[in-house]
DNA sequence: ATAATTCTTGAACAGTGTTCATTTCCTGCT
DNA sequence: AGCAGGAAATGAACACTGTTCAAGAATTAT
């Protein structure tokens, strides 16, 4: 009758990503958890370790449906027979774009637990999906005929995609209003156009710079 | 004899950024800062009215230090008589990053802290720098002979301080070796590059794409 | 010198995350 | 059915937060 663990685990994390997208990770409290699941404070410990893991344990699930978000995006496209490159990359950041708009409260949270984390030993969830989504975009690029081997390609895809990156995130921070979300497509519309025309035209690794001290 | 009211403050918010900078938000507590500026817990909250004030008196410290060093690194190679864009955007990027490596812990702090209050009224101190940067930018893109109106000088000169920033916050992520700083800089170096080389060819503005649902 | 004002203090309060002895529940056996 | 044994749930208790505020100390004005 009553719930199984795993069940009981899920509507946990269920009501945890409801109070991390709320209230960002400040109203992530073990007794509001507790409350809100009809178990004690103590169950809630007997599932899961601490709240850093209750916070883990949403941001993979979050991570995931962004994985799968991205992926069905471009596989739309390549079904649709699309291969523009600057078209399959938009569809990507548009497919970006639309999640984070989708969670304004949980995916900062993630966003701060990577960061906070960051001083922690190896790779994790967070990491494999931005290699994945990389090696998606980088997919992508090859379809283009850039002069690119390789490694080149590779870091082009990382520049582009943290480049998306940084525009979503702190366009983010600004006034939550439609205004910013037009700007933000704006940006990213000038930020792909400019990249895919500066590879056409080689001017990517033409100089050898040398690096501040 | 004892110290003025503004020193106190002063002694305070030194302190408070060493634990910002040690341990990030979390490491910013009432007590630790009475004990080791000598003072009572009382007395801290006599000086600021809340944590969250001391939290954003340092952030304005930083910024105001930020906004210096960039401003700096400009007026160098204006002195030196540079006007090549590609090599100034270089140098305002490497005096960011060099800041952000300076600065491990509270930088974060600044970004979270942020985020946090993005929900909150009107224009701070953090937007009028990134204003002031996004108009440094913009004035050094007006040195490149583009095609350019201001408005899309503007918004170019966001997108492209955005994936600076995109690149070297996502990039400090990951495990914080030399090779982590060597690849931020060499996305730094592709981006700008590119991003010029694209300016230069006029792919900026050629489509009018339509908006993702 | 005395009164008034201001500043400083640290005990006290309301919340946190986390633990763990105790109780409750279920399972398998006789 | 009755009963041991173990597993799981409980919530009071602990240590630690930020914050307040009545009381005392110190400074200034008269």
């Amino acid at each position: 009758m009553a719930l199984d663990k795993e069940e009981m685990s899920e509507k946990v994390l269920v009501i945890a990503e409801a109070l991390l997208n709320e209230g960002g990770a400040d109203n992530l409290k073990a007794r509001t958890i507790a409350e809100q699941a009809g178990i004690s404070v103590g169950s809630v410990y007997n599932l899961f370790a601490d709240l850093d893991e209750v916070h883990r344990a949403v941001n993979m699930r979050l991570l995931d449906r962004l994985g799968a978000t991205g992926l069905a995006a471009m596989a739309d496209l390549e079904g649709q027979g699309v291969t523009d490159v600057r078209h399959r990359i938009l569809a990507m950041a548009a497919a970006y774009v639309r999640f984070v708009e989708a969670h304004p409260g949980s995916w900062p949270a993630v966003l701060a637990f990577n960061r906070r984390r960051a001083t922690r030993p190896g790779p994790d969830a967070y990491d494999a999906l931005l290699d994945a989504l990389f090696d998606i975009v980088a997919g992508v690029l090859k379809a283009g005929d850039f002069d690119l081997d390789d490694d080149r390609r590779a870091l082009a895809a990382r520049t582009l995609w943290s480049s998306v990156h940084g525009i979503v995130t702190s366009g983010y921070v600004a006034n939550s209003n439609s205004r910013q979300a037009e700007e933000i497509w704006h940006q990213v519309e000038l930020l792909v156009g400019v990249f895919v025309k500066g590879l056409e035209h080689g001017g990517a690794f033409a100089h050898a710079e040398t690096k501040p001290a």
